[in-house]
RNA sequence: GGCUAUGUAGCUCAGCUGGUUAGAGCACAGCACUCAUAAUGCUGGGGUCGUUGGUUCGAAUCCAACCAUAGCCA
């Protein structure tokens, strides 16, 4: 049965370039895709640029650029990045178009109609330099409960806590650094609590979430579902709500509905019916493909704004994980926060391609590019087993039979037992288990390699006799190959291509593969595939930490030793006069009247020593107590005003917050000498 | 802080509803081969399954606590 499927990726947000991290959700996406065409299925893929929000209107402003050029630029710099990774989008489109703003008008109008809408006053932090309200981001200020400085408006990223802005102390704009105050506005609310039965049943009813997914839901729904804020006061940049001037759509209200305006659009140029797709009783089915951070909007809002406004709801939601980099979060200042347009300039898309479908499977698991492991095993994998299959047969063909291949095959059921397998893979890219079939096709090309080694051409090359066992065999060898590449398609979209073409009998199809190549001229086989060399990982890190310097040497103009130069050489004896010593921070407290000091206690192993930092702008006292540090133990105690310094404790950096005072390594204890 | 996941060989991962000596690929070692982009084939070493308790005739697999990592807290 020939199925009807519609297939989107979450729309990434138009003020930046794509990373690796955005890849793998659009290569998971990609190759399903792509498999569900080759099985003969109506599939359509679209996409979007989500553009609205505050960030990227102060962007704008910041570059002093409109911002219609701003999102028009990033559309098409986004769209040539998907394109060169092989992300086959029938559709990229974006969320500030006219279709898109007619869908959330309209769905906004029958949610509102339906008494799904609900207007309130909210009080909210507002800007009075900047004239606007500040999204929870914009507000930055001291942690209520660590005291940690310089924390978001809604958590703590040193202490893990989450509050609310209006809880932050010392409160600042980080858009005019001004100090906000709270305002009244009226709000409109989408009343999430009114599907409450309909989300609970919805999810009861199939498979639309992953399981991970639905535990999360069930702990949302004992929280309870709270009314949902859709508005924002100008300025703002969106859709402005119809009946409310000045009140703007908030931007996670169009960013699904982009979905709907990308299909529409489609719909329009290619000549589709789009209600066929999404009204309530159709038959097509709809898949969306999302990182595992936005499961609430797409699994509760999403679901319910649809059911409300008289949509089709979504046959299924599929989160994947995040991508690390060597085990660990990407990074700038390591190198690891690739773009993707620096790998396109450095290694084909390919090689991620079949890494993330190596290691990608149907949960919610973070996905971990292990760069070593990358290099081995995409060279173990596809060039030597996989596309050496081709290259040690082809040569025979090429060179010593003018390019033809056999008549029929020596082992027609090896050749079956290959063609057989098609099920039980086809499946597992259902599922999404592309890590499982890539190791049950890995498997197959190991056993073409043991049968080219059992049955030895080069040896029976030797024996004119035997020549046309040698056509045979290589005949057999090309012919695994294809069926190998035919079921890689999906994840290798370019090396199908050129194998198609080598073969010259058409485009590979899921049940193709069950007809072998014979008794026909193929072309001469070219390289496919290179190795990766892992110099080019080497300068992709590279490139990556450039992106980097140069940010960051045009924010502080100069180096450490070019504002602080080292100081006169001393000798050894003057160095060792310098007591320094392991010391515990037993106690720190604010001193009342000094805004820069700190009053520490520190154990010295048996002594307790009073000492004054100059460190209040970088750590709150909770934070340093129990901690170890360094000390200058025999410095002359000072008088202070707030009462005797005896000794110093050792920290590095320019001032403000940017103090560091030093920590020795694990098992260093209170009282060692440092030397 | 609460919750949801994850933690198995050097690395990356399989191990379904608890049941014979815990698996694969890569990496490593030895042998074979030389057709192939130093590719391939065969053989081998390597794990007290995060920690600690518990349930059970029996636990990597179930339960509890703890530790570490990721995400979410609208």
């Amino acid at each position: 049965m020939k199925r009807q499927i519609l297939v989107t990726n979450a729309l990434p947000y138009a003020n930046g370039p794509l990373h690796l991290g955005h890849m793998l959700g659009y290569i998971q996406a990609d190759v399903w895709v792509r498999f569900q065409r080759m099985r003969g299925h109506e599939v359509y893929y679209v996409c979007a640029d989500d553009t609205h929000g505050t960030p990227i209107m102060l962007r704008a402003q910041r570059e002093g650029i409109a911002l219609e050029q701003l999102i028009a630029s990033m559309q098409v710099e986004h769209a040539r990045d998907f394109a060169d990774f092989g992300i086959g989008f029938d559709n990229y489109y974006s969320t500030h178009t006219p279709e898109n703003r007619q869908f959330a008008e309209l769905i906004y109008t029958r949610l509102r109609d339906g008494g799904h809408i609900e207007r309130r006053e909210v009080e909210q932090l507002y800007d009075p330099e900047a004239g606007m309200f500040l999204p929870d981001r914009f507000i930055k200020g001291t942690c209520p409960r660590c005291g940690a400085e310089d924390q978001y408006g809604d958590s703590c990223e040193v202490c893990g806590a989450t509050y609310a802005p209006t809880e932050l102390i010392d409160p600042r704009s980080a858009v005019s650094g001004a100090v906000p105050v709270l305002r009244r506005s009226e709000h409109y609310f989408f009343k999430l609590g009114d599907f409450e039965r309909f989300l609970r049943n919805w999810l009861k009813e199939g498979e639309h979430v992953q399981p991970e997914i639905a535990n999360k839901l069930r702990e949302w729904f004992e929280a309870g579902l709270r009314d949902w804020d859709i508005s924002r006061d100008a300025p703002y940049f969106g859709f402005e709500i119809p009946d409310a001037p000045g009140k703007y759509f908030y931007v996670w209200l169009d960013a699904p509905i982009g979905y709907m305006a990308s299909f529409k659009n489609l719909c329009e140029r290619i000549g589709l019916d789009f209600d066929a797709w999404w009204r309530p009783d159709t038959a097509t089915e709809l898949y969306h493909f999302i990182g595992k951070d936005i499961a609430y909007f797409h699994t509760l809002f999403w679901p319910a704004m649809l059911h409300g406004a008289g949509f089709r709801t979504p046959t299924a939601i599929w989160c994947n994980g995040f991508l690390t980099v060597d085990g660990q979060k990407m990074s700038k200042s390591r190198g690891t926060f690739i773009k993707a347009r620096t790998w396109l300039e450095h290694l084909a898309p390919d090689y991620l391609r079949y890494y993330f479908a190596a290691k990608l499977g149907a949960g919610v698991d973070d996905l971990d590019l292990n760069l070593e492991d990358f290099v081995n095993r995409v060279n173990a994998d596809l060039v030597g087993k996989v596309v050496n299959i081709a290259s040690r047969t082809a040569s025979f063909i090429n060179k010593r039979f003018d390019n033809r291949l056999a008549d029929e095959l020596p082992d027609m059921g090896l050749y079956r037992a290959f063609a057989d397998s098609r099920d039980q893979i086809a499946q597992l890219y259902e599922r999404r288990e592309y890590a499982q079939a890539m190791r049950l096709i890995m498997g197959l090309a190991d056993r073409a390699n043991q049968y080219i080694d059992e049955n030895k051409p080069w040896v029976l090359i030797k024996d004119p006799e035997r020549l046309a066992e040698v056509q045979a065999v290589c005949t057999q060898g090309l012919n695994l190959f294809r069926v190998i590449i035919g079921y890689l398609k999906p994840v290798l979209p370019r090396i199908a291509e050129k194998v198609e073409t080598f073969f010259g009998v058409g485009e590979l199809s899921w049940d193709g593969v069950t007809e072998p190549v014979l008794g026909r001229k193929v072309e001469k086989f070219k390289p496919l595939l290179t190795r990766v060399d892992p110099d080019r990982i080497k300068a992709i890190i590279e490139a990556s930490k450039e992106d980097l310097q140069t940010a960051t040497v045009a924010a502080h103009e100069a180096a450490p030793l070019v504002a602080d130069p080292i100081a006169e050489q001393i000798d050894f004896d003057a160095f060792a006069k310098v007591d320094l010593r392991v010391a515990r921070i037993l106690k720190a407290e604010e001193v009342e009247g000094a805004d820069k000091l700190l009053r520490l206690i520190l154990d010295l192993g048996g002594e307790t020593r009073q000492v004054f930092a100059g460190i209040k702008s970088a750590y709150a006292p909770q934070q340093l107590e129990g901690r170890l540090t360094v000390m200058v133990a025999n410095l002359a105690p000072r008088k202070m005003r707030f009462g005797v310094s005896e000794g110093m404790v050792l920290a590095a950096g320019p001032g403000g917050k940017d103090i560091f005072i030093l920590e020795p390594d694990a098992g260093a204890e209170p009282g060692m000498r440092v030397k």
